[in-house]
DNA sequence: GTGCCGATGATCT
DNA sequence: GATCATCGGCACG
C-alpha cells in the first residue's frame, strides 16, 4: 500500500485513469485530523473534445487555467453556489483532461467526517455524491491547485487487481448533446 | 423506494 | 442576467 506517484495521472487516456482510480484510497489532513475514503465513483471529462467539460474547445479562463496544468493537480470549483466539487487533472501540461470524484466509502477518520456532515447522516451516505464527498473530507477552495503529493491531500494505491466496474452516462450534463450519452461514469461494484 | 423543488453564488456573456 | 459536473426536505404510498 504505497502512495500513488504523480505519473499515474500523466496517462493520456482519461477514461482509463478514471477507472484506475476506483478502489484507491484518498486521504485528507485538515489541521492534523486525518480522514480517508475509498473512491467508488468517478467521471471522465475529456477537455477539448468534450462538450460537458469546462475546458471544451480549449476554453481558457481564470477558472479553467488549473486544468491545463500537469496531471496530479486538484481542480476544485463551486457548483450551484453551495457545493465544492473535487476533480483531479490528468494528462500532460496544456491538455485539460480531468476526473470528477463523485462518491466514496469511509475508511478512517469517521468521527471527523461525521462532524463535518452532521450526526444524523447514515454512514453509508456520508460521502455519497460529489458535494457530500468534499464536505465529508473537508475539501474546499484551499485545495485548488494542490498536487496530490502534499501533506494536506494524497492517494494510496489500494486497488485490487481484479475489480468489477459498472459504466453509465454522466450526471447533470444534458446540455452536452451527444456527449451527455457517453458512458464516461464509472462505479465500483459493491 | 421515487419525484418535485428551492436554496445559493461563482463564472461568463 | 443566465447558467449550472447538487443536496436535503417533503410528499407520496
Amino acid at each position: 500500500m504505497s502512495k500513488l506517484p504523480l505519473d499515474f495521472f500523466l496517462n493520456n487516456n482519461v477514461q482509463e485513469v478514471a477507472q484506475n482510480l476506483l478502489g484507491q484510497t484518498i486521504y485528507t489532513n485538515i489541521n492534523g485530523n486525518i480522514s480517508s475514503a475509498m473512491i467508488i465513483e468517478t467521471e471522465a471529462y475529456q477537455g477539448p473534445e468534450d462538450k460537458a467539460s469546462h475546458a471544451y474547445n480549449n476554453k481558457r479562463t481564470k477558472r479553467t487555467e488549473i486544468m491545463y496544468k500537469n496531471g496530479g493537480c486538484c481542480y476544485i470549483y463551486i457548483c450551484y453556489g453551495i457545493h465544492y466539487l473535487f476533480n483531479i487533472v490528468t494528462n500532460k501540461i496544456n491538455i485539460p483532461h480531468a476526473v470528477l470524484i463523485r462518491s466514496g466509502k469511509v475508511i478512517s477518520g469517521l468521527e471527523y467526517i461525521k462532524k463535518r456532515r452532521g450526526n444524523h447522516i447514515p454512514n453509508s451516505k456520508l460521502l455519497q455524491g460529489p458535494g457530500n464527498f468534499t464536505k465529508g473530507l473537508g475539501i474546499d477552495m484551499r485545495f485548488n491547485g494542490l498536487y496530490l503529493d502534499k501533506k494536506q491531500i494524497w492517494i494510496k494505491n489500494t486497488s485490487t487487481v481484479k475489480k468489477q466496474i459498472i459504466t453509465a452516462p454522466r450526471v447533470g450534463i444534458s446540455y452536452a448533446e451527444k456527449y451527455a450519452l457517453l458512458p464516461w461514469r464509472y462505479i465500483l461494484k459493491n
